[in-house]
DNA sequence: TTGAAAGCGCTAACAT
DNA sequence: ATGTTAGCGCTTTCAA
């Protein structure tokens, strides 16, 4: 800037104020300021914009990871969350710094917010870390959670509506003449007990009886999945309809049950929850509740800017929508 | 910093020192001011840090995007490869910075450089921009690529061996029984040009014609794939195996062909490439060649931080693997 | 071993 | 319409 100024025969400040399309600069010297920037190349120095205005125009993305599983990164319907966002962000002219965080030490999660680095926190996932996150949000951290939405809840969440997920999903499985859904999915994590407990109202509604025989709790792991298939199958458990808590789980089951001679959905019908790329094109294509990915990074980020203005956290639920394909048929 | 200070009854310069572990100062002091800095949940500002130090400890990550098929971050392998960029650049102290930018203005990439806010770039996808590359690379930035390696290329890459990967898969097919391949995917594009090579020159060894009809220039968009599919089989072209440059279009094709009544492995071998995470579950399991993502984060971010050293670009190639499953049984 | 002071690149009163 | 000056939070000479 000093360069500039030096070449355009003004001072920083007025360079400073052309550059920021001030109306107290001439015309004149306007564009032979931007002219020279253009032809040095130059670029603002947004460190040291920041730090004088004390502004901050980046949003820290935050996937915790679980150092036991050395679960990283993977699914892809994550994944694809953190493409949503990257778009939401550079559309409203904010910088996405990315970081994974030890899922015990998720109070590490505010530190780029603390360290000035980040005006809010966007945390992809919820896990069991309900507590925790309720404390950063009361330390006054700007924070917004993708999960579910709990009772006395301090921080905002954003998320689809599971309970009614989950009974999209099994009152569809029902009208095409299931009578024994199984469950499959962690009901400790909020998100996927939520899904289980539409489950159960889809189940009663249709007065049919809830066999806790049928509700297995399988983490997301390939290995868990197979074995929870495996067992399924092995311990004579009488079922003619699977409902996994992601089509991740879904289609590694429906590759298990394959293996095992089962044909779906001939013999077993199978549901997902995500409605990621794939599972258009997995065979059979994947019957599944869509949560809607675009409109997720759009309101995390509406709701962390929300609060960045002031206004209190507020959370939101997004409508799911049931995608019907060739695995319930 | 000044509170900490203050409360330690000592300078900003002495906080300073002790925070930064220098040797200049008294364990005593330096144990109160690090133990105040704890209780009042102090972190250091690192926007000033680096505007002070001129230094960076920030690489941004560039997903260029085309605005015209408005194909934004999709594909599992390349938001795999951030996930694996994540891990890296954390092990080893970095943040990152991650912005898509339009494949017409891969100019643009070089800004978060230039405006000082990162201290090198990692481009995930090399498209059909060879030159502008160049030019950045000549203009001095920092600059890694994850793509194919090219004569005349002023910038590193880090990619597979696409042609070795190329030919184990035709190679495999090859010794499953196929003697007409098919190969599907867009060409012009470096590092699936580079594939199609490996599967030329395995055809070659193996002393079988290369049929012209046989490539189908087939861009990564869903209905492309199964409109190329659905004309495959229309126009009578003989073939016994498909080949597709990644594992998202063999999975899109496979489905295609099963839709139009072709059994995959027993009518049609088919082969992917990437191994993505999804290709182990998919039905049938999908033989492909790996390239290896964890591998891939590490080697983008060493290359950079070989040059950030000051040491020359230099490009690097990963092994791929041929992982065997179903689809070519 | 510590403190005072200058300066990283920028912006915004305040003065002109 | 422009320049002067102070200061954002930090590090580091230089002096004590």
């Amino acid at each position: 800037m000093a360069d500039i100024a030096r070449l355009a025969g003004v001072s920083v400040s007025t360079v400073s104020r052309a550059l920021a399309g001030s109306s107290l600069v001439n015309e004149a010297t306007r564009l032979r300021v931007a002219e020279l920037a253009r032809s040095l190349n130059y670029t603002i120095n947004v460190g040291a914009q920041n730090l004088r205005l004390k502004q901050n125009r980046t949003i820290a993305v935050v996937v915790p990871y679980d150092p036991a599983t050395r679960q990283h990164l993977s699914d892809p319907f994550f994944l694809s969350l953190i493409g949503s966002l990257a778009d939401a962000l550079t559309d409203r002219g904010y910088e996405m710094l990315v970081s994974r965080v030890d899922v015990n030490r998720l109070d590490l999660a505010a530190q780029s917010y603390e360290a000035g680095r980040a005006a809010g926190i966007v945390l992809v996932g919820q896990w069991h870390h309900h507590e925790q996150l309720n404390e950063l949000a009361v330390r006054g951290v700007p924070l917004v959670v993708w999960g579910a939405q709990l009772p006395g809840q301090a921080y905002a969440t954003v998320g689809s509506d599971n309970v009614a997920g989950g009974q999209q999903m099994t009152r569809h499985l029902i009208e095409r003449g299931a009578r024994r859904i199984a469950f499959m999915g962690d009901t400790a994590l909020e998100e996927i007990g939520q899904r289980h407990r539409g489950y159960l109202q889809a189940l009663a509604e249709a007065r049919l009886q809830a066999d806790p025989a049928l509700t297995r709790q399988v983490p997301f792991e390939t290995a868990a999945i197979e074995h929870a298939v495996e067992t399924l199958l092995a311990d004579g458990t009488d079922f003619d309809a699977l409902f996994c808590a992601s089509d991740l789980m879904a289609m590694t089951a429906i590759g298990a049950l394959q293996r095992l001679g089962r044909r779906v959905p001939q013999q077993l019908r199978v549901g997902g929850y995500d409605d990621i790329a794939l599972a258009a094109h997995y065979h059979p294509s994947l019957t599944t509740v869509r949560q809607p990915i675009e409109a997720a990074g759009e309101q995390l980020v509406a709701a962390l800017l929300e609060q960045l203005d002031g206004a209190r956290p507020a959370s939101r639920q997004l409508l799911t929508e049931l995608v019907l394909r060739d695995s319930s048929r």
